[in-house]
DNA sequence: CTGAAAGCGCTTACAG
DNA sequence: CTGAAAGCGCTTACAG
């Protein structure tokens, strides 16, 4: 035993305690503690000496002790149900990045939507005294089925459906469909059409509500029959291949938006399978910056973003503010998305803003 | 404060503590913790009371306390510089499920390569007494930079460099390109050419080892010269465009092993717009199994399949072995890669084996 | 078989 | 300004 751990570098080290430190400083353990946490009053001359002396011994605080008598144990816990990680990557790193430079660490818990799992990994939670609980999900109608649970610690929900009392933030998806219109409006196409994912997601009712705001408000209505079909590059391929069929309109339209970067991917192929140009005759704008796909589609695709990262930091700093105790609005936030240009709308190319 | 708190149901639950629970049994808080841990003897009564009604008023053990005075905090640390996720997703899948069924909670730690992040993260690692960690990285021959420091608890690597003395896993990259040797052999193609990603990647080696090897015990040479550029679509595009130019040879090859599969889909693409059929005139294999490609692709990819879920479970159950100090042997552990068959090979199409 | 005591490493009133 | 005491919620020898 004693022959693998030293095989395997595994001398536990004998971490210093506090007691240690006051020790060597010569005072008590509670004015150590107190010099270490510039706590109360004290002579600046005991506290300067504490503290050198916890840095030349390497002293650091042992969290688990600090957890148990300070209620509060700089942790959260991340449950998501995208296992896919479409969605929830960019989200768990923003708040990763975002806690971890305020000491706060975060768990994760991949919960599939399976309701026993995600039962277990909350209580996971609760028995590790976790300070919040951030709720991701892949879709902002639905969240990891939390059962009538109620965490025992603050929750705050991202990209997913946030209940009524709940604080939750979600991209706006509303005005991601009027950042398309508008930026295809001021390329002076008018025949705008769409092309959507299943009718059921609230974000594809959203997009195409603020779509068609914009068009509307512009004198246009949308150019043809509004499409909808799975989120993937075979149902935007197959509408491309026969894309007036689909609308149900003589001319082609001028212009496409689609519902998701993978739509508009197979839709650009099928159009150059038809020999029809992007950008020249049919611009086309996709959704999600997903970069893998944006960046190789042929040309490169102007999309929106959905600011996910920034949606994750958001999500903990709020978390935050909520485990201080500071006032939190309940209700649901709405994040801007915003337009990334690249090459299948032409007009100007300002540059890459990823 | 308060009427913010009762706005957001924030009300602290005074959780059951297992005085409260010695109680309520009418014993001692040391029996009641002995008869729900099972530990020592004791009448079979005395221990079902306790637990019954430990059941009965919901009591959970506060694992912080546990931690603390156990010494064991039932926690990993995963930190990982493939903040782009493609690699590390299913690793952190595979390691938080088959750690949450272990009762072990997962730390989430993104460090991109910034040593000061990495410092950080193991610092604050430590901090919270996670009984070990998982250092995962985007490639074999790189690993986040630990700089010097030596992390105070057990460390396994996953899908990253590993130095001498560690335990490390990765996908045998050897032998996925053997599979992809032999199955387009037994397919009956004949002239094998290779396109992967920079040679400066150990797992380009690696695959092209292994390809070779298969080809040269079947008499076979690889079939022109070996190409290499970014592992992107575009580079498989561009190499697709010119493939004999590229090549240095006569014919077309009759099949192509690319190192992973955006190249191959860019390759595919290419040659559709050449009017080279896949898999009629040329077969084709990827590497990775990326679902949103493999299945992307016309037609679907035959592809390797690097099993990162699995790498994921099997880092986290040895650490587990570790951190419970049975020998583990240091060393480089490679995971089994397997071909999953879709269309681009033609052959036997076995089904789709995700 | 059961319980009193000590202790995990820290912080926080409270005396001096 | 400093320290002794109590306590966070458990577990683990050790007596009875």
């Amino acid at each position: 035993m004693d022959q693998d751990r030293s095989r395997l570098n595994l001398e536990e080290p004998r971490r210093v305690t506090i007691r240690e430190v006051a020790r060597a400083a010569g005072v008590s353990v509670s004015t150590a503690s107190k010099a270490l946490n510039e706590q109360g009053r004290m002579s600046p001359e005991t506290r300067d000496r504490v503290r050198q002396i916890a840095r030349d011994v390497g002293f650091r605080p042992n969290a688990v002790a600090r957890a148990l008598v300070g209620k509060r144990s700089f942790t959260l816990g991340l449950i998501t149900n995208d296992t896919y990680g479409r969605f929830t990557l960019p989200v768990a790193a923003g708040l990763a990045s975002a806690m971890a430079s305020k000491g706060v660490s975060v768990f994760l818990c991949a919960v599939d939507d399976d309701p026993a799992r995600v039962r277990l990994s909350i209580e996971a939670m609760e028995d590790k005294r976790v300070d919040g609980l951030v709720i991701a999900g892949k879709r902002i109608d639905r969240a990891p089925p939390l059962e009538n649970r109620r965490p025992a610690m603050p929750v705050v929900y991202a990209n997913a459906a946030t209940p009524p009392e709940g604080v939750g933030f979600v991209p706006d998806d509303k005005r991601g469909g009027a950042l398309a219109a508008r930026h295809l409006l001021s390329l002076g196409r008018r025949r705008l059409a769409h092309i959507s994912g299943p009718e059921d997601f609230a974000a594809v009712a959203l997009r195409a509500a603020g779509w068609c705001q914009v068009l509307r408000d512009a004198g246009l209505e949308p150019y043809g029959k509004s499409l909808h079909g799975s989120w993937s590059e075979a149902f935007g391929y197959e509408t491309g291949l026969f894309l007036r069929e689909r609308l149900g309109t003589e001319r082609y339209p001028d212009a496409v938006f689609c519902g998701n970067d993978q739509i508009a991917r197979g839709l650009i192929d099928a159009l150059q399978v038809r020999q029809i140009r992007v950008p020249e005759d049919i611009a086309v704008v996709g959704y999600d910056n997903w970069d893998i796909f944006a960046r190789a589609t042929r040309p490169p695709l102007t999309t929106i973003d959905m600011a996910l990262t920034r949606l994750g930091e958001c999500a903990g700093l709020t978390l935050l503010d909520m485990i201080a105790g500071k006032a939190v609005e309940p209700g649901l936030r709405k994040l801007p998305c915003h337009l990334v240009m690249r090459q299948s709308c032409g007009g100007e190319q300002i540059g890459d803003a990823t």
